[in-house]
DNA sequence: CGTTTTTACTTGTACGTACAAGTAAAAACG
DNA sequence: CGTTTTTACTTGTACGTACAAGTAAAAACG
């Protein structure tokens, strides 16, 4: 079978979107201009645009238009933008290990599929700090076969997720969370810079991806003493 | 300006589900039946019942019907169905404190409007446990204008947000929240069963309701040593 | 009697039309 | 020149038609 119309229409405008070509902030085309490029009716774009406002790429306003938007759906605990908006501050970011080729670790809570186990692992670690002060540590491991030159580019905006959409095409599309409080271990408490024993947020979480079988394992640790991990959900 | 067709034929069938006439499994009628019950055209039962599935009242199956389902988007964290699915267990709720009038109580985190404050308001509090186990304690607050009698009744199937839909018509529609990893207080420690000091994850919320600047604030201390928080989100 | 085909439903996609309602700039007014 | 009205767009609502595609039971078949 054929790809329905509506869809066409939205893969395009999304691609559109993810190059550039749009940027957050633009107007895409009204609704009538889509009718004519695309050789559409009003109800097939509108089911377009209505899919993409679904996707988080863009709002659409009475009288207005469609502004692109910048894709933020609260997933599980921090928003697909990142942990800034998670502490409402201004964050920083270092590299405490740049993506390169690793092992999966046994520090992943969720369970790994035999398939991801027997092909190689990406790996990398990021330190987030407000101002001086670091608040969080976090730890990334995904499929080494879905993002070809990884370990060579630089994020873009320092994002991952923005650079899995822009560079590679891959959107985040949901996740799994798990929650708990725990104490610091040495390791951890080093590098919060906190007493040993203190108590920390510990998130695991695996993000599901527009990619089959592909998936991102990340666990957080967080110092939530002065700093909370914030966010809000909206029907 | 008259309400939308799609609306009024939306809040009908809504208010059906809510009154129990339609049951969680049962199909709504079709889309052909709505457009001769009310005299509208396809469009426009389509409408209604995709805005009734984005409010998370039903789902939609090709070929068969729309289907009413238990209504439990992830808000924030726990669900709007509750606790028992965050840990992925058969949990037994004990009352620590019945629904009855009291004080707006300044452990409540976010920060409460002046017109909240000059009402009274409505305490209750609660033991959440697996087995013989508490696993959290939760206390919440909320205006006294909003809920007559609802000190007098039992939650419906042991549910506050169930009773807060189908007795008094409200929906949660929002969440706001933050987290936080604490050392359990002499109080906390005692009433979860474990040592002073121990980590415990403090969540703060405030759920935003379907009726005007009511809103219901709580306060969850959790053990997650054993169970730990957990959900999941999809796009 | 067991299998296949048909039938009668369901929702999904896509066509097309008309007017309401929001927005913002251009044009007309006094 | 400042205010009001008009105009030209935008999306939103609602009408109506036709066929595609999924589902499940009834009917026909061998």
């Amino acid at each position: 079978m054929e790809e329905k119309r509506y869809r066409q229409v939205q893969n395009f405008l999304k691609l559109q979107i993810q190059k550039g070509y749009y940027v957050v902030g633009d107007y895409l085309p009204s609704e009538n201009e889509l009718c004519s490029t695309f050789s559409i009716t009003r109800t097939t774009a509108r089911k377009a645009l209505e899919e993409l406002m679904k996707e988080g790429f863009i709002g659409r306003q009475h009288g207005k238009g469609s502004i692109v938007r910048e894709r933020r759906q609260s997933l599980g605990l921090l928003t697909v933008k990142g942990f800034s908006e998670a502490v409402g501050k201004d964050v920083t970011t270092v590299f405490l290990q740049h993506p390169q080729p690793g092992f999966w670790n046994p520090e992943i809570h969720f369970p790994i599929s035999e398939n991801e186990i027997r092909e190689s692992c990406i790996h990398f670690a990021r330190q987030r700090c407000v101002g001086e002060i670091p608040v969080m540590i976090e730890y990334n491991w995904l499929a080494n076969t879905h993002l070809e030159g990884i370990g060579d580019i630089a994020f873009i905006d320092g994002s991952f997720f923005k650079t899995l959409s822009q560079h590679y095409r891959i959107e985040i599309i949901g996740s799994e969370q798990e929650l708990r409080a725990e104490n610091a271990n040495k390791n951890i408490a080093v590098l919060l810079r906190i007493p040993l024993g203190s108590p920390i947020l510990h998130i695991s979480l695996k993000f599901h991806t527009s990619k089959n079988n592909f998936y991102i394992y990340s666990e957080l640790y967080c110092n939530t003493v002065n700093y909370p991990i914030g966010n809000s959900y909206h029907l």
